[in-house]
DNA sequence: ATCGTCTATCGTCGATTAACGATTTTGAGA
DNA sequence: TCTCAAAATCGTTAATCGACGATAGACGAT
């Protein structure tokens, strides 16, 4: 993970309405769209946005199925993401620049 | 660490200048706005809203000494952003919806 | 008191974001 | 084949962001 990624994944983290959006996932394990947009105070066209911002970073993955797509979130990106932020956001003062 | 917090936290990470702004701090410690100018392909009004946005976000402290302010990383925010990710983010399936 | 240095803020510009409604696309099923 | 439902995309709008140069403010030093 290098910053330019790390940045990538914080910016699609920093909406609220995103990280609604990948806690639902994560507790639904799959989700469709629509079952999104009943949980969250937003019209589908926006939710849809918000998700390929997500998906865009790898947080979240989507099967398409027929007129229907599938979302679940990537638990492995945000296993990811920690191992990002201690590895980049750590820095002992003896360490060198980069 | 609520999720309108992480949120803000995470759109401060969310441009790679400004997380290599805050590695500098962390290498160094303490260090004036001048100090990563000099480091950063940035003019200085640009680097200095890029540190009013990670103060804003408490990610970084700046202690005002006559004509210079002495910027450092708050390492405490990272510590709890570390934490608001952990338990904002890891979600067992059996857990309630917030 | 003035000068020089450091930093914050202002104003501006183009680019991007967030939100919505409307439209299009895609298959499943009648 | 036609229709229906779901989701993505388009087009628009207002707001925000990122960058810069210029300016203003706050001391320390002369």
């Amino acid at each position: 993970m290098d910053i330019e990624e790390l940045a990538e994944v914080c910016k699609a983290l920093g909406h609220p309405a995103r990280i609604r959006i990948l806690r639902h996932l994560l507790m639904e394990n799959r989700c469709l769209c629509g079952g999104i947009v009943e949980v969250m105070p937003l019209a589908q066209s926006t939710v849809s946005q918000h998700l390929k911002v997500l998906k865009e970073a790898g947080l979240v993955r989507g099967e398409i199925e027929g007129p229907k797509t599938c979302y679940c979130a990537d638990h492995e990106a945000i296993d990811r993401l920690f191992a990002g932020v201690r590895e980049l956001l750590t820095i002992d003062q003896s360490e060198n620049d980069t």
